[in-house]
RNA sequence: GGUCCCGUAGUUCAAUGGAUAGAAUAGAAGUUUCCUAAACUUUUGAUACAAGUUCGAUUCUUGUCGGGACUACCA
């Protein structure tokens, strides 16, 4: 249990004692107590505010803070040592001997912060990527996040289920089939030495550019933009793709097929690389269909209705909404329409408790609205879904666009981190030693670090702006500082071999040894605001910290020529805790940490 | 037009209604016979504006100004 979580019904337990039976009486309870880490220009370890009670009590807050302080202090003389009252702050300082023995119990145990299972499931989707599109830096964001959290409701416990949902079909892969018939003569990823989904990729910008220009020759002939966007040669074709495609045409279907292999390869390499993985990959090719029978039932539920061309809507302006389209007059599905087909089949599949979606934030009107009609069709896992929003990467100019060809290619972008990376080591030549294979795995290990700490420091629901003229920084508040923190400890800890575990209590604590411990003692807690936010940027935050104590400490006290064998042994456990915090954290981030660097 | 989100140092990010608003980077000045200088130390610098609620507001409410998203019988 946290320290804070210790200290809040002791000083309850105080209040009642000086100031009557009832704390419910006296106005506050006991989750009412607000408990923080004392700034460290004020004396002690703990501040309690007073000001809530002042009113209450009748009581100056001078005075308020003296009699509990007092209290508090003598009826447990084994955690803390002396009190002070300045304002409206009681300030607790708690004892070298609590610290010392926090320090034994849990120094050598890697698994510090993780939980025990807790019988809760919850489904992760994220990536979710487009076939005609290669990944970008805004996909990572998602990856990264996704990845992330699963990987942190997990080692709190909780079963997860990774899923993917691949967005195969539609009138958009229908543009890079046809700009492929168009121009392609043959040509394939093996022929032209291109990955996948950047071949398919470069078509999809193909019809793009080809369109552009049937549109304005027709603008040039007399023509007017809306009638010119639909007359244009290549869109017709396309449409009447998308139809052959919903009637099985052979040669279609094989086009597609075949186009669809080449992307998944190449997403493949990507996924392997940044260390996506799914227990499960929905296709919407497969899911668009059942989500029709909801329009049924919810039509006999009186949820749905139809209107006189055919098409059903759902009302939902009783919530603030609008009303919203569930199938077209001609009977076709819409995207909301395949939502609720999925999120049905999903439950089917894995009888999830929590079902997070990572999405971007523009699409929080439509998860609003899924989300709703679920709940209004009865379904006992509406309430369980939750959409991770996160905002978009972008450009110092704006958005982000794969039409505009103004993407950052996530694949460039690792590329080009992993030669900043050897430049860098080899630079630094700290690591001459090494093997290529060694040296190859280190680089990856620096540039994904550094990518993924920069993606993951911020907070989800914000968006962030990348500007690709100034690479991914090294230092400070980044990925490397701290994988160069921990391999700056295990070199210690290579030296310092045979740590001991005889107790130390008795020893008296220095400032900086104190300030880490009491960081490392606040890791359980910043782990469960990172599942109950869903957010890992508290994590990445905190890692942070923990490393700058580390290196403000260990610059000022030296471990290996410590002023005792008592000190040394400390110092060693300290240096072990700390690193084992380190690697844990950077792990439920999806980053690795190296031994050396 | 309607709904929602966001405005914090030059820049990129922090801050359950609590003490003198923290970091990083950029700028200035230092630290290497001593566990890896991808480090450490010192220093300059910010809550868009105006009211309100409160003992106390970056945080809550309202308005103004600025930025963004959504508001498709696209996905």
């Amino acid at each position: 249990m946290s320290i804070v979580s210790q200290i809040k019904p002791l000083i309850a337990t105080e209040l009642k004692k000086l100031y009557g039976q009832d704390p419910i009486a006296i106005g506050f309870s006991e989750s009412e107590l607000t408990i923080s880490t004392t700034k460290p220009e004020f004396e002690g370890d703990y501040t309690l505010v007073l000001f809530s009670f002042v009113k209450q009590l009748k009581k100056s807050p001078e005075q308020l803070g003296n009699e509990i302080g007092e209290a508090v202090v003598k009826a447990n003389p084994e955690i803390f040592t002396a009190y002070n009252v300045i304002k409206g702050f009681l300030n607790l300082t708690v004892s070298d001997n609590y610290w010392i023995s926090f320090l034994q119990s849990n120094f050598s145990n890697n698994k510090f912060g993780c939980q025990p299972a807790n019988g809760q499931k919850v489904m992760v989707e994220y990536s979710s990527p487009n076939t005609n599109k290669p990944i970008h830096l805004g996909h990572l964001r998602n990856n990264f996040l996704g990845w992330s959290v699963a990987q942190i409701l997990k080692e709190s416990g909780y079963e997860t289920i990774k899923s993917c949902i691949v967005n195969d079909r539609g009138i958009h892969i229908c543009k890079s089939m046809i700009a492929w018939q168009l121009f392609a003569n043959g040509a394939t990823p093996a022929s032209t030495n291109t990955k996948g989904d950047h071949f398919v990729g470069e078509y999809y910008v193909k019809f793009n550019d080809e369109y552009k220009k049937q549109v304005e020759e027709l603008i040039a002939g007399g023509m007017k933009k809306e009638e010119a966007e639909k007359e244009a040669p290549i869109m017709k074709g396309t449409q009447q793709m998308l139809l052959d495609w919903e009637n099985g045409k052979p040669d279609i279907i094989d086009l597609w097929k075949t186009m669809n292999s080449w992307v998944y390869a190449g997403f493949d390499v990507t996924y392997k690389r940044i260390g996506s993985d799914f227990a499960k990959t929905y296709y919407e090719s497969e899911t668009y269909l059942p989500g029709k029978k909801f329009v049924e039932v919810g039509l006999k539920q009186g949820v749905f209705f139809k209107k006189e061309d055919g098409s059903v809507w759902i009302d939902l302006t009783d919530e603030g909404l609008d009303e919203k389209l569930v199938l077209r007059k001609d009977g076709t599905s819409v995207y909301i329409t395949q939502d609720l087909g999925l999120a049905e089949e999903k439950y089917e599949d894995f009888k999830y408790d929590e079902s997070i979606y990572v999405i971007a934030d523009e699409q929080n009107y439509h998860m609003k609205v899924l989300k709703l009609i679920l709940k209004k069709l009865g379904k006992p896992y509406a309430d369980g879904i939750y959409h991770l929003s996160y905002g978009m990467v972008e450009l110092p100019s704006g958005r982000m666009k794969s039409r505009e060809g103004t993407v950052v290619d996530a694949d460039d972008m690792i590329e080009e981190m992993v030669k900043v990376a050897k430049n860098k080591t080899e630079e630094l030549g700290k690591v001459k030693d090494f093997t290529e294979t060694e040296l190859i795995e280190l680089y990856d290990t620096i540039a994904l670090g550094a990518l993924k700490f920069f993606l993951l420091r911020v907070d989800p629901k914000k968006r962030m702006i990348f500007n690709p003229e100034e690479s991914i920084d090294f230092h400070g508040f980044t990925g490397p500082f701290v994988q160069y923190t921990h391999a700056r400890i295990k070199s210690i800890l290579r030296k310092g071999q045979g740590t001991s575990n005889k107790t130390q209590v008795g020893t008296s604590l220095l400032k900086l040894e104190k300030d880490l411990i009491i960081s490392l003692e606040q890791y359980p807690v910043v782990i469960a605001q990172a599942v109950a936010e869903h957010n890992p940027s508290v994590i990445a935050i905190y890692v942070f910290n923990i490393a700058k104590s580390f290196n403000t400490f260990y610059t000022e006290h030296s471990v290996m020529n410590a002023e005792s064998e008592e000190k040394k042994q400390l110092r060693l456990q300290l240096a072990l805790m700390t690193a084992n915090v380190i690697a844990s954290g950077m792990s439920l981030l999806g980053i690795k940490v190296p031994e050396r660097m």
